[in-house]
DNA sequence: CATATGGTGCAACTCGATTGCAAAGATTAT
DNA sequence: ATAATCTTTGCAATCGAGTTGCACCATATG
């Protein structure tokens, strides 16, 4: 696991108080983190500073965002050296139950067979269920 | 394609001035709809009773919901037969361009390999890009 | 040290989604 | 047919996640 100085430095993202709490507390999480979730665990740290350290994250590829149908965004590290291509692309897993969202990063992400003339740039995809821990 | 009056009966959802309006809308779309989409499209129909007309709908797998990033809910008709199972799963495809979203009905949905003991209920699977009309 | 640039905190606002409530319409019992 | 009951509808208000404006503070640069 890299460290969040590491990471700020390779994607050339100024270090910053808010930025080294965020980034710290997003890779210490088993789950992908809402801004609400975020807030609620850093509870001296602003709103809307939290959410504009988001911004910057996604927009330096140090984060991507789900959609998870929760109704909240949710947030997760990206993997080292992923770009957030399209080869980059993997499932997410959306526990009915628990409400918590993972990054299935081993499941193989299989090509799909797109129309005529369709063009792939991103994808956002939710596998819903019940999780290892609730599936019981 | 079935007509209204047929898909109302089939689910057993009592047929309304409202419901008939809205589904008759849906079924003439070649692309999902959100709410702002219905409600513009039929002046003269509340917006409070759109928005419950579709959760009638999608409770009763008339049709299904769609998060596709734009922040709008939509909905599209279910395919005859659809009773919104994994089985009846497929992919959506959201256009980056000119912002509609299309049910890819034609494309075979692939078995996912979820570690062990996740159970798959649902999926939320939109692959973004550029759609025919708009990758020129 | 002076200035410029960017980050932070607070408060306010936006907008899609949702709800409370009363009126209108449909259904069932008498 | 009429009364009682349940459902649907329209309006207005509310909710809440996301977002923005602005002033202040911190850091970098000359």
């Amino acid at each position: 696991m890299q460290t969040v100085d590491e990471i700020l430095k390779i994607k050339n993202v100024k270090n910053t108080a808010v930025r080294t709490v965020v980034l710290r507390h997003l890779l210490n999480q088993e789950k992908a983190q809402s801004l609400k979730d975020i807030e609620n665990a850093l509870v001296y740290t602003d709103r809307s500073s939290i959410f504009r350290t988001l911004k910057t994250f996604e927009e330096s590829k140090i984060i991507h965002s789900i959609e998870d149908g929760s109704g909240m965004i949710k947030y997760a590290v990206c993997a080292k050296g992923c770009n957030c291509d399209p080869k980059d692309l993997h499932y997410h897993f959306y526990c009915n139950n628990c409400d918590k969202t993972f990054c299935l990063f081993d499941v193989p992400f299989q090509n799909i067979e797109l129309p005529k003339n369709f063009k792939i740039q991103q994808a956002n995809m939710v596998v819903k269920g019940l999780c290892n821990n609730c599936n019981k």
